[in-house]
RNA sequence: GCGGAGUUUGUCUAGCCUGGUAAGAUGUCAGCUUCCCAAGCUGAAGGUCGCGGGUUCAAAUCCCGCACUCCGCACCA
């Protein structure tokens, strides 16, 4: 199924819509989750939680979306983060001026570089626009984070363009009170802004979005000591270097110097373990290693981790070796001290980041598990039980005779226990299928003998057969076949 | 931001060329029927025709501007 029918579904069956879609002037890039979605947002965290940051002990933390202009001006995001565009006066299209300059007169001039010099650049070359020749606008920046104004005096400050800023400035005062030991990780889940030129695509370019963002703080020179690397090393993983990826266990990559060390392999492979209880196809991912221009400013090795989709590959988590160049940049203009002690070593921590962009996840999720069963004409939401945004659909066979009543006793008793769903009206295969649009993998149905011996027949939304169980034993079966794994 | 194509009820589509006050399918709800996979019957609700302006006695329809969605380019720290 493609991005046509995802996003028919999530119109339809409520996972996601515009944002203030009734008022003329909503602007684009801005989505809401509806009750299926965030079921399933709720969900897929949960397991993000257990595979990631219980599984390696982690801290988690809440920052404040909004942040300092000082946190910006150490991070470089306002110097760095912002590009020099040129607009053609006569066509008025936008270019990048380090870019058009380098490639019409090959002169390298760095994006950071004070703005008077592209324009010089521009004059001295006579460089005019590719598309229709007309002269250039003088250049400008183009800031990507939203500024906003805070108290009556409207103070300079932003909201955040990733979440990993807290984690960064909050370093000193975790590492201190939760009696950290490098190497340590610290998470974040939270929203982001960035204010995208071009939005497209839902949830797949986004000016207002969700992050779950872990930042691993290290001793840089024991990056290949880590015992729990064990726990990976048969882990395959694709990797693409060149042109073509290759599938390769943990332990090989780091061997055949693919991956760096095996502090960066673990954490490649225990995400891989993750992404794959997500049930994305991870046949159809690959870590893609960035050359040097496509790295962000900050990062020193960069691992993609995309997955190809119906509209092409998409990247899902950005794996960044940050070296120390957040921490000690927030050092030098805080005067806070960063470097800790790493037994009798005192080290400035370098961090490797795993940056996940949450909404694509969720799309890519959404995508892989639609089937269109043409054989049944319905169309199924194959979800992971666990991530079921419905566990279970209470269904009574037809409402008279007292089986509506004893479908409301069922559903009553087991609500609190999951999530579940009850509905009497229209007919039971209707009912049915509405269950396996959402992904609901159970459906239990109380029918006239249910009130003769106490049992039900419960659907399965995959194989569509239905088994007999009695009351007594639904609850645990249930709760038994939702569990994480 | 540039170029192209679109925008009619929850969803899909007709109507637009040739102006006369919105139609169908599906879905939803209620009732009847029905002992298990979108059946049938009866009834109901649901539309600022993307937004604003213009032309006209009259605009979903013609004209202008804008927004949004999709595709391509550029961008994606």
């Amino acid at each position: 199924m493609d991005y046509e029918d995802v996003m028919k579904l999530a119109l339809e069956r409520g996972f996601y819509f515009p944002s203030c879609e009734i008022y003329a002037d909503a602007q684009a890039g801005f989505w809401e989750y509806g009750p299926s979605g965030i079921s399933l947002k709720n969900k897929f965290l949960e397991l993000w939680r257990r595979e990631l940051i219980r599984r390696d002990g982690m801290l988690e933390i809440d920052g404040s979306q909004i942040m300092s202009k000082s946190v910006f001006e150490a991070s470089g995001h306002l110097g760095n983060f912002a590009d020099p565009i040129i607009k053609c006066t006569k066509c008025n299209s936008t270019f990048r001026a380090d870019r058009t300059i380098a490639e019409i007169s090959g002169i390298e001039i760095p994006e950071s570089a004070d703005l008077i010099e592209f324009d010089n650049a521009i004059l001295q070359n006579n460089i005019k626009c590719p598309k229709c020749k007309g002269i250039f606008d003088n250049t400008k920046n183009f800031n990507m984070m939203f500024k906003v104004g805070i108290g009556p005096e409207e103070a300079e400050a932003y909201l955040r363009p990733e979440t990993c800023q807290s984690i960064f400035v909050d370093f000193p005062r975790l590492f201190k009170i939760m009696r950290g030991k490098l190497p340590l990780g610290i998470a974040q889940v939270g929203k982001s802004f960035r204010n995208e030129i071009a939005p497209r695509q839902s949830l797949l370019r986004l000016r207002e979005f969700y992050q779950a963002e872990i930042e691993v703080f290290c001793n840089p020179s024991k990056l290949d000591e880590i015992e729990k690397f064990s726990e990976v090393r048969d882990v395959v993983i694709r990797v693409q270097t060149d042109a073509e990826s290759v599938s390769m266990t943990c332990e090989k990559a780091v061997e055949s110097g693919i991956i760096p060390n095996k502090f960066v392999a673990y954490y490649l492979g225990i995400l891989t373990e993750f992404y794959e209880k997500t049930g994305i196809d991870i046949t159809k991912t690959r870590f893609r290693k960035l050359g040097d221009k496509e790295k962000a400013f900050y990062a020193k090795v960069a691992f993609d981790f995309e997955v190809e989709t119906t509209i092409g590959w998409l990247e899902l988590v950005a794996c960044n070796y940050r070296s120390d160049y957040d921490l000690s940049n927030h050092a030098k203009k805080s005067k806070e001290k960063f470097d800790v002690m790493d037994n009798d070593e005192k080290v400035l921590p370098h961090v490797f980041e795993i940056s996940m962009g949450i909404d694509r996840s969720l799309y890519t999720i959404l995508e892989h598990s639609l089937k269109d069963d043409k054989e049944h004409d319905r169309i199924v939401l194959a979800l992971k039980p666990y991530l079921s945004p419905v566990h279970v659909g209470i269904l009574s066979l037809v409402k008279k005779d007292g089986l509506k009543e004893k479908a409301d006793e069922i559903y009553l008793k087991i609500k609190r226990k999951c999530d579940a769903f009850l509905d009497h009206s229209g007919a039971i295969g209707r009912r049915y299928r509405r269950l396996d649009e959402i992904g609901s993998p159970f459906a239990v149905t109380v029918d006239h003998q249910t009130l003769e011996d106490e049992t039900v027949t419960i659907r399965m939304r995959d194989s569509m057969e239905q088994k007999r169980i009695r009351i007594l034993e639904l609850d645990s079966m249930i709760i038994q076949s939702i569990a994480f794994p």
